[in-house]
DNA sequence: ACAATTCTTTGACTTGCATCAAAGATTTCT
DNA sequence: AGAAATCTTTGATGCAAGTCAAAGAATTGT
């Protein structure tokens, strides 16, 4: 099957990278994504700081879940990710899916407990930023500062679009939305506008979306007829692209 | 009707108060709700500055609204409010309620305009914080540094548990919910465990909940009838909280 | 390479909540 | 105080999505 857009690493579960395989923000190629913009590169290597270290993620495997003590934020550099929280009967709600340049763990820091699991969805690497250095570099550099704030305030009108889809949209519409959101998110990494290859069950894209797994299939499988997208088990092309902003949004498509 | 925690200001419908009326952070009874502790008077003195000036909101009107520039926080002196987020089509859905010494306006960080809009469900009072002041004097003070990232954690991890709400949860659960959160956060304010009355419509109730506003209506009515709640209109009493406890989460209750 | 497991699709049937409708209560306006 | 507007309740009916079931496809482990 193809996978275009896949590092795969076979190490341990979760472990250290050692120094030699540490790379700096500096020269990193996700920096436009991760670090704030216009920075001499003075600045720059102080913000190496921020990464203490690196660590691998297996597929499947946790970053961290509900109840572990918080410590740091991470920035995922390779890989992608699930984030679900989970009541006391068990039942489990997605909600999020990460993918290079994102940064999970801001759920921790109100409690110093994570409230939240984070899951590998693939064999991922992450830059593990200890919180505390955060800070104290944030009060250095008013530049981090803000872009901290930018990226917890993202999270929270993320979080707030997610709840509009929940409260008041219907599958096809919450199923378009997701399909809309993940290929921009994949393009701003530099892949298709148009295909892609789904990292998570359809049970998973039905938890984030509030509903069945066969609904996703059933919508999906809608699409597929209605020519709006071809769909081969986790590999996704977009047809009509125009059809789907249209059933995600009716007012601003013609 | 009992109206036991409520202060009307009978004002124009949202103005700048004069700063005879400033009240200082340092004297403030909601201090403990808005401000991070273990402050010395000193620190808190400079503190004050944090709070450029006051504004009351009438009934009904707007603090803010998407496409507003942003400029600062709001904490709650007084009032309650509901934010809100809508679509192009025009449905809206609600994304929280807020109560004195709460923060509002945590969206317009990241893109410099508000991406939701804020209502007084009730004539308000609000401390304007100018977003600049509070990021410098983060820098200066590690414990509001730490104190605002706390707020915006905590209001990460309430929308994750709102999705849970709507991602997973059935009608009597959610409003079960929304019923023990509500009391519990007054109760912390010092009102009552057991006695509420409601701010906000059934529609925006269910608008929250991602609910029909007959939805909202049959459950407290069902509520009612199974002697859990008392309720005359916007007026509720909770009988027996273990039974609410119990429907929104079977397992921890006996 | 094969067996076991997990994931996906599709069909048949059920149900919780939405929709439509109308009356009654409360609040607001003049 | 009375009229108008808004909000709430309740009943009757419909439907989108859930549930149950089973077969087929893909992946994983040995």
């Amino acid at each position: 099957m193809l996978k275009p857009d896949v590092i795969h690493l076979h190490n341990m579960n979760t472990t250290v990278i050692p120094d030699a395989l540490k790379v700096a923000c500096s020269n990193c190629n996700l920096r436009e994504l991760c670090m704030p913009v216009g920075f001499n590169q003075d600045d720059m290597n102080k913000l190496d700081e921020v990464v203490a270290t690196r660590r691998r993620v297996k597929q499947g495997s946790l970053l961290f879940s509900n109840g572990d003590p918080f410590s740091s934020l991470y920035a995922i550099r390779t890989g992608f990710f699930k984030t679900s929280v989970s009541a006391e009967d068990g039942r489990e709600q997605v909600t999020g899916f990460q993918m290079a340049g994102e940064i999970i763990g801001l759920d921790g820091i109100v409690s110093e407990h994570h409230s939240c699991n984070a899951v590998a969805l693939e064999d991922s690497d992450v830059c593990v930023m200890p919180f505390a250095k955060v800070e104290d570099l944030s009060r250095e550099f008013p530049v981090l500062q803000r872009h901290v704030h930018k990226i917890m305030s993202r999270e929270i009108v993320r979080e707030n679009s997610v709840m509009m889809l929940l409260g008041n949209m219907r599958a096809e519409e919450r199923l378009a939305a997701f399909l809309l959101n993940l290929v921009q998110r994949l393009h701003a990494r530099g892949f298709s506008q148009s295909e892609l290859v789904l990292r998570m069950t359809r049970e998973e894209i039905g938890s984030y979306l509030g509903m069945k797994l066969e609904t996703v299939s059933r919508t999906f499988s809608k699409f597929s007829e209605e020519g709006i997208i071809e769909v081969k088990q986790r590999y996704v092309r977009i047809i009509t692209p125009d059809a789907l902003k249209k059933i995600f949004n009716p007012q601003t498509c013609s």
